[in-house]
DNA sequence: ACTGCTGTACTAGATAGATAGTACACTACA
DNA sequence: TGTAGTGTACTATCTATCTAGTACAGCAGT
């Protein structure tokens, strides 16, 4: 179910479980009403410490997508969809922009920069 | 010259100063045989410490982009603009497949990511 | 020779991220 | 009423990054 967590993504730990989770909601892997593993079968299921997901999980509580249900667990909230497929659009967008600007600023021409982007989303998405 | 270095960027200071004189170099804003600034001097241009430039230097050594000549300074290869020009493509590749990957992954539609992108590549060329 | 500039090499401290381990109050369930 | 599983809150330790300050050997130009 995560795949991809990526100790040297520079990006830290805690924030990518949040991401991961992120995405999973607005996935509709999770539904609202539900319960989000707890923080030590989520610490398994992506080989990190149960505290960087403590930490991911009390993240997204103070974003109003999961709420803390005391000995029982992490319910997704009611909104949690709608936020998170705008977050969704917002943090894969914010990484595209970043990437496109250091390429602006390096003086690569809009041609290189078109080439290695179509190349590789024929690449990543062809096999969907 | 250096406008761009973010130190809330998630990549590290040394890195991204190896990244902006790697660009210099492939620009051609420095050619071989030229010394470039200082440790002190450069440390000053881009508002950080000059131990972190002198990092970032004895990175670029090690790859054969500068040569140190002590008590002169640091000499710009011969090999520096062609490897400089192959290390530009690749890190800005290695981002955007990067970004690309995740949204991949988070089930974001082809169609919704050539959008982002194509939008962003308008609005960062067009005053081009 | 002197002076000022190089790179280089230290030490020390601050901060952020991550791991490990322990503990505790609360809830659900048999 | 136990008991097992929740979130939560600590402390301690490790690592990487960055800053600050100091020092020193080597080169260049006066």
């Amino acid at each position: 179910m995560f795949p991809n967590i990526d100790p040297q993504n520079g990006i830290p730990l805690f924030e990518q479980v949040c991401r991961q989770v992120k995405f999973a909601i607005a996935d509709q892997a999770y539904l609202p009403g539900e319960l989000l593993p707890s923080v030590r079968e989520m610490a398994q299921k992506m080989a990190v410490n149960p505290n960087t997901v403590a930490r991911s999980y009390g993240e997204l509580q103070r974003e109003g997508i999961i709420e803390s249900v005391r000995g029982t667990g992490m319910q997704i909230t009611a909104e949690a969809r709608r936020i998170c497929q705008k977050e969704r659009v917002r943090l894969i967008q914010e990484r595209i922009v970043s990437a496109l600007q250091e390429a602006r600023f390096s003086q690569l021409t809009q041609e290189e920069v078109t080439k290695i982007v179509e190349r590789e989303i024929q690449r990543l998405w062809k096999s969907k």
